[in-house]
RNA sequence: GAGCCAUUAGCUCAGUCGGUAGAGCACCUGACUUUUAAUCAGGGUGUCGCAGGUUCGAAUCCUGCAUGGCUCACCA
């Protein structure tokens, strides 16, 4: 049936070797152009998709499909092929998932019965005919026509146990995508997640705007940027590392609650928790503080679980957790006392903070004063016990430069961060708007810059006079994209959740 | 950046003590008109990640390198 004309001419030493699974690929597409049939097709009328078919074929029987035939015509990809001779089985699959097509010699004819047995896993083909079920009861489609719309000439992994390595599924994520059903299922609910966000937050009045990523100043976190360069104005530029001071621009201008989904970068490590780039969602709420975050965090979290899950009750990497509002809340001197004995509420000074940590083995570097201290016992003592959702408030103010100092201990911050799973998911404050205290707490940053700490913030200065203008008192709220759909996806690394995580150039 | 582990056919994986490379799927040839991990008969298609070294002989032992994974560090 396949001449193998392209082995005409090759090395005869070589005749037998060469024909591999791509070149048998090429000859089939040349008996495809020897056939006149152009083998990457055009547009095709699609009048179902497979989960169309299925949900209508479901109920009927196959008496019903023969008296009122049902008409089809579907497009997509050749999953399996099973021929038996003089009829053929195949399986297809669309965006919504697969269905069975069934190719008989009878029907077709000699020659498109030929040439339906020409094709080959992977290819991409439209069928026109009409459906009824198996013996078995399986949702088929009669083909009367097809058309090959694009000959494939690679392999697609082996069907029973899909593609497995890491390396292949991350570069080449689109056979992932075509053999791991997973896969698609993970990035669908993705795309679901962000939706609903989108959806809760314009329900809420929030307004989505965008803002640069191209930032002469890095502001906005601790971390340390991507640098780059503009040819015209010939101007170093770094990308951004947070969105938040030109979000709080926007509420100087009178826009009271924005919010922009985007991507920010980071210039630091890899890991199962950390891509360079990733995806963060700032809003920020005009005449609110850092409780009414907290309210607005639980619920748009508990809301989206409800919205892609269907319950507030999931599962993480085996570890049974409940979403429902309201979560814990808990101040980070209180959690390091529970866990340590150690209360930092009676502790003032930097020296015998150290003492402590060397009591309790809690690791510093040299810079660290009274607050990193404090922050340093919170991480290495209590975070990784936080399983369940819990808002841990009251950070110092050394590391919380953008934050509004508490009102009754200038130590520490309206400030919270949710963990859960020991891991970090959101970060919000009520926001600094004393373009005063902000400039000191920029200069402060200037020192630990000074004294090595090379993520500390830098000063800009046209975000302090926005600041002079007048900031209305402001909520503020950051919540990682990439970590809360992790969470819903029971998925345990980013690069699973990212279409296109970052690797090394192969 | 550090430590540990992995890399064998298109894919998923075996490969014992150092002795000519192996299975399933896919693929190729043939049979088969409701199969479905279709079945039956036949066929192995390979730079054992790369480069050195040890050895009569290396997928296997040693060194270096590359890529990936996990853990740690940094961070969200």
């Amino acid at each position: 049936m396949l001449i193998r004309d392209h082995e005409k001419g090759a090395n005869s030493e070589e005749s037998e070797s060469s024909v591999d699974v791509l070149s048998a690929r090429r000859a089939k597409l040349n008996e495809w152009y020897r056939l006149g049939v152009e083998p990457f097709g055009a547009r095709y009328e699609v009048t179902h998709r497979s989960a169309d078919i299925q949900r209508k074929a479901e109920p009927l029987s196959n008496e019903t499909l023969e008296t009122h035939k049902m008409n089809v015509k579907m497009a997509g990809r050749i999953m399996s092929f099973r021929g038996h001779g003089k009829a053929t089985f195949a399986h297809i699959m669309d965006m919504d998932g697969m269905i069975q097509v069934y190719a008989k010699l009878d029907q077709l004819g000699e020659g498109l019965y030929r040439q339906f047995e020409l094709l080959d896993i992977g290819d991409l083909i439209g069928v026109e005919g009409y459906v009824f079920k198996t013996r078995r009861g399986e949702t088929t489609i009669h083909i009367e026509r097809f058309t090959l719309l694009a000959k494939s000439l690679r392999p697609l992994p082996e069907k029973w146990h899909g593609l497995r390595d890491v390396e292949m599924r991350y570069r080449h994520r689109y056979v992932d995508l075509i053999v791991n059903p997973g896969v698609r299922e993970t990035f669908v609910t993705r795309s679901r997640i962000i939706q609903s966000m989108r959806r809760h937050l314009e329900a809420q009045g929030f307004l989505e705007v965008e803002t640069p990523t191209l930032h002469t100043v890095a502001g906005g976190a601790a971390a340390k940027p991507f640098r780059t360069h503009h040819h015209a104005l010939d101007m170093e530029l770094v990308l951004r590392i947070a969105l938040e001071l030109h979000l709080k621009r926007l509420i100087v201008g009178g826009l009271e609650r924005v919010y922009e989904i985007g991507r920010v970068y980071r210039n630091e490590g890899i890991s199962t928790r950390h891509n360079p780039e990733f995806t963060m969602m700032e809003l920020y709420a005009a005449y609110m503080d850092f409780q009414d975050m907290m309210r607005l965090t639980e619920e748009l979290i508990e809301q989206i679980a409800l919205d892609v899950r269907g319950t507030t009750e999931i599962e993480y990497n085996e570890q049974a957790l409940q979403l429902k509002a309201p979560w814990r809340r808990a101040h980070m001197v209180d959690l390091i006392r529970e866990a340590t004995g150690v209360d930092f509420f009676a502790v003032n000074d930097t020296e015998t903070a150290k003492h402590l940590a060397r009591e309790h083995g809690v690791h510093l570097q040299a810079m660290y004063e009274y607050g990193h201290i404090v922050n340093e016992f919170f991480e290495q003592k209590v975070e990784a016990t936080l399983v369940q959702p819990t808002f841990v408030y009251g950070h110092p103010v050394e590391i919380s430069p953008l934050a509004k100092k508490n009102a009754d201990d200038p130590r520490f911050t309206d400030r919270f961060e949710l963990f859960i799973m020991g891991r970090e998911y959101a970060n919000a404050f009520s926001e600094l708007n004393d373009p005063i205290d902000q400039r000191e707490r920029f200069l402060a940053q200037l020192e630990e810059r000074n004294k090595g700490n090379d993520e500390a913030h830098e000063m800009d200065e046209d975000f302090v006079m926005a600041l002079e203008y007048g900031m209305p008192p402001t909520g503020g709220l950051g919540i990682g994209v990439d970590r809360l759909v992790m969470l819903l996806t029971d998925q345990p690394s980013i690069r699973d959740v990212l279409l296109f995580p970052l690797l090394r150039p192969e």
